[in-house]
RNA sequence: AGCGAGGUAGGGUAGUCAGGAUAUCCCGACGGGCUCAUAACCCGUAGAUCGAUGGUUCAAAUCCAUCCCUCGCUACCA
């Protein structure tokens, strides 16, 4: 029996910002094991779609005066256009919030639910009276109930790191509007995640993809398992069956984009969508290290549930830096896909390479222009694009065409070791390692062409010149083919300086040793143009510039009203005693007198003052800051010092404990 | 804090499970040769206390222990 066909997924891009270098990492690498393994034979389907739900939507849409869908709209043509710009071609490119990902994931919440595997509990919720609505997830914040430190809606985030249902959370502010959130109790569904921790411990034991997806599951499972909370309370999303005032939780409804995807392209193909979801399957997502947990856990338990197949291979990659620093939108280091790419006339096809040679798939990619046109210059311009001119030039002005003879078997046998040596690479998922195996036959050829010298040789011997073009010409064709996934455009470009007509897409990766036809030859132009310095200063300067300005704008903080001012209760206090936060290394916890009241403090400056220093000093104290708990002790307010080594705020001449500053 | 992934010349890597002698290869830098080509190729040079410390061993990048750092889970996110 046949295999089941391939199904190739990406993760959804969120419809809320522009695509960038992050999103490429992950939807290039794809979109070349799509095409790789299309031309070695497989039946291959690739799906995706814009992840469109959720409250971040709601909240951009509603900074940007428009509704939800509208906003979605927008993003989701633009990432449509620039994956098409960079030669990302998906079979169907769908929206979460179409008709086919409301319907199945109706379908299959409802079959949890017929099942077994839903309940219902009330939990109590954080309501903000201002904003008037519930908050979700991120858009409060509050004191973990475990460890006692500052943590978000849906995790500890700065503490134990555990993951927090709705209602967990302790002291909850709206995040939105800083007002203090209340509770108020609300009917919500969970799903028995717990149950599956067994299924799930043997299905990663067996699931294909890189092994950081499989790692990073198994570690987490092993600790414990979690039911999670699958409602939400939201109008935009999908409604969770029977109920009109919940929206499942996104991370329900985005992958069960993944199938509707699937639907909606069958449909139009005329195929059976179940081929690709129902029992063995060959389903491969290509994710972001960040979105881990969902797919190698969450994704595969509500599919064993929902009596689905699961996963066959979760391909996870790196992140992306930028000049060594941390991704990040805001600070200015960031590299848009097409302000800063596509449209300053670059060709896809050099990012493609750049982002599939430059280091393993599961690693971390330190982006910078410098390096770019270094690799782009050397490896591709001056190794491919020269091999393939030199030789064709040649072949060109010497013999008008390819020459008639046979190919050298030991040339073939050559091929046919990259041929094996790209195959492996690309099946385990390392196109690092397949791309440098095609650039290693262009390099062979680079030596091949240089030792036997038939620019020599065609003074002596024409017919041992010949043969060498010959050669050179299949090795060329060879290349042409195998970087084809790598650089579609570029070698589509190649394959007609080779004399072809048709599409180089359409040949399998065998043909790589079938002798190229000996027909005339044109005289070639080069492949590829070299990026020069000024360029590659030019945009450098551009995102220097944009860092610049990001880090001005952070530096500005908005003006306050004095009543806003006012709101501040600032007074001065006298040190009683301090002591050091058992098992922290920065706090200290203080007791402060501030005037006829003893609050306990906790700073951070042990490793600034000792604490018998501080003892009988008087500081300056903000009275009326929020309480937090600190590394699970009581913090009543603020020490005011300045700088990074924290040089205390004193008064100059003695007051007494609890002087108003004004 | 925890859990995952990492740390090998300026950059990228191989080697680590199965310990073995001058630590691999590619790019970059420097010098020389050659020149059909947007230049490649060849020869040579410099550059690595293999994250740190301790241990096991005749022998450690590799095994053990402890620790440090970076990244992810953890605004903005693939």
């Amino acid at each position: 029996m046949n295999p089941p066909p391939l199904l190739v997924t990406c993760g959804l891009p969120y419809t809320n910002g522009p695509c960038h270098l992050g999103h490429l990492r992950t939807y290039v690498p794809a979109d070349a094991y799509v095409r790789y393994m299309r031309r070695a034979g497989e039946e291959v389907v690739f799906v995706c779609g814009s992840d469109n739900h959720g409250t971040p939507i709601v909240v951009s849409a509603e900074e940007a005066g428009v509704s939800p869908r509208a906003l979605s709209e927008r993003y989701h043509t633009h990432f449509d256009e620039t994956f098409k710009r960079m030669e990302v071609i998906f079979d169907r490119f769908g929206m979460t919030d179409d008709p086919a990902t409301h319907h199945r994931t109706k379908e299959i919440v409802s079959r949890l639910t017929k099942n077994g595997y839903i309940y219902k509990q009330i939990v109590h919720q954080a309501y903000c009276t201002k904003c008037k609505r519930f908050l979700p997830d991120r858009y409060v914040e509050g004191v973990c109930p475990h460890c006692g430190t500052p943590a978000r809606g849906d995790e500890c985030d700065q503490g134990c790191g555990r993951h927090l249902e709705p209602g967990e959370i302790k002291d909850p502010v709206c995040k939105v509007c800083g007002t203090k959130a209340e509770f108020r109790d609300q009917e919500h569904y969970f799903f028995k995640l717990s149950e599956f921790k067994e299924f799930l411990l043997t299905y990663l034991e067996t699931l294909r993809g890189t092994s950081n997806a499989r790692n990073y599951a198994i570690g987490w499972i092993k600790d414990e398992l979690h039911d999670w909370c699958i409602t939400r309370t939201l109008e935009w999303g999908v409604k969770f069956p029977g109920r009109d005032d919940l929206v499942v939780y996104v991370w329900v409804d985005a992958p069960i984009g993944y199938i509707a995807f699937t639907e909606e392209w069958a449909k139009k193909a005329g195929k059976d969508w179940k081929r690709y979801w129902c029992n063995e399957n060959r389903v491969t997502h290509f994710i972001g290290g960040d979105i881990i947990y969902h797919h190698s856990i969450f994704w595969p338990a509500l599919l064993q549930a929902a009596g689905y197949g699961v996963p066959h291979a979760i391909v996870a990659s790196g992140m992306v830096k930028v000049d060594d620093h941390k991704f990040s939108k805001s600070r200015g280091y960031v590299v848009w896909t097409n302000d800063d790419y596509l449209d300053k006339g670059l060709p896809a096809d050099y990012l493609r390479y750049y982002l599939l040679a430059y280091t393993s798939h599961t690693k971390e990619l330190n982006f910078s222009w410098k390096v770019f046109s270094e690799r782009i210059n050397n490896e591709v311009v001056n190794i491919f694009g020269n091999f393939v001119y030199r030789t064709l030039f040649f072949a060109h002005k010497e013999f008008n065409g390819v020459p008639s003879c046979p190919v050298d078997p030991a040339i073939t046998a050559e091929i046919e070791k990259s041929l094996e040596t790209v195959d492996g690479y690309m099946r385990e998922y390392e196109f690092k390692g397949a791309v440098d195996a095609i650039m290693a036959l262009a390099a062979f050829g680079n030596t091949y062409i240089q030792t036997q010298g038939p620019w020599k040789l065609i003074k002596t011997d024409r017919e041992a010149s010949a043969q060498v073009v010959r050669n050179c010409i299949q090795i060329a064709h060879a290349v042409t083919l195998l970087i084809q996934p790598v650089m579609p455009a570029k070698a589509q470009e190649c394959w007609a300086m080779l004399g072809y007509t048709d599409s180089v897409a359409d040949h399998p990766l065998g043909d790589a040793t079938r002798p190229v036809p000996e027909t005339s030859i044109n005289a070639p132009s080069p492949l590829f143009a070299k990026m020069d310095d000024d360029q590659v200063k030019e945009l450098d300067a551009l995102l220097q510039k944009r860092v610049a300005q990001a880090n001005k704008k952070m530096e500005t903080i908005p003006m306050v009203t004095f009543e806003e001012f006012q709101k501040l209760d600032i007074r001065t206090g006298k040190v009683l005693s301090a002591e050091p936060v058992p098992k922290s290394n920065k706090l200290l916890k203080l007791q402060v007198d501030i005037g006829g009241e003893i609050r306990q403090i906790v700073a951070g400056m042990q490793q600034f003052y000792k604490p018998e220093e501080l003892a009988g000093r008087d500081v300056v104290v903000v009275t009326n800051l929020a309480p937090a708990k600190i590394f699970g002790v009581e913090s009543n307010g603020m020490i005011l010092a300045a700088g990074d080594s924290a040089s205390l705020l004193v008064p100059l001449r003695p007051v007494e404990p609890g002087s108003r500053i004004r």
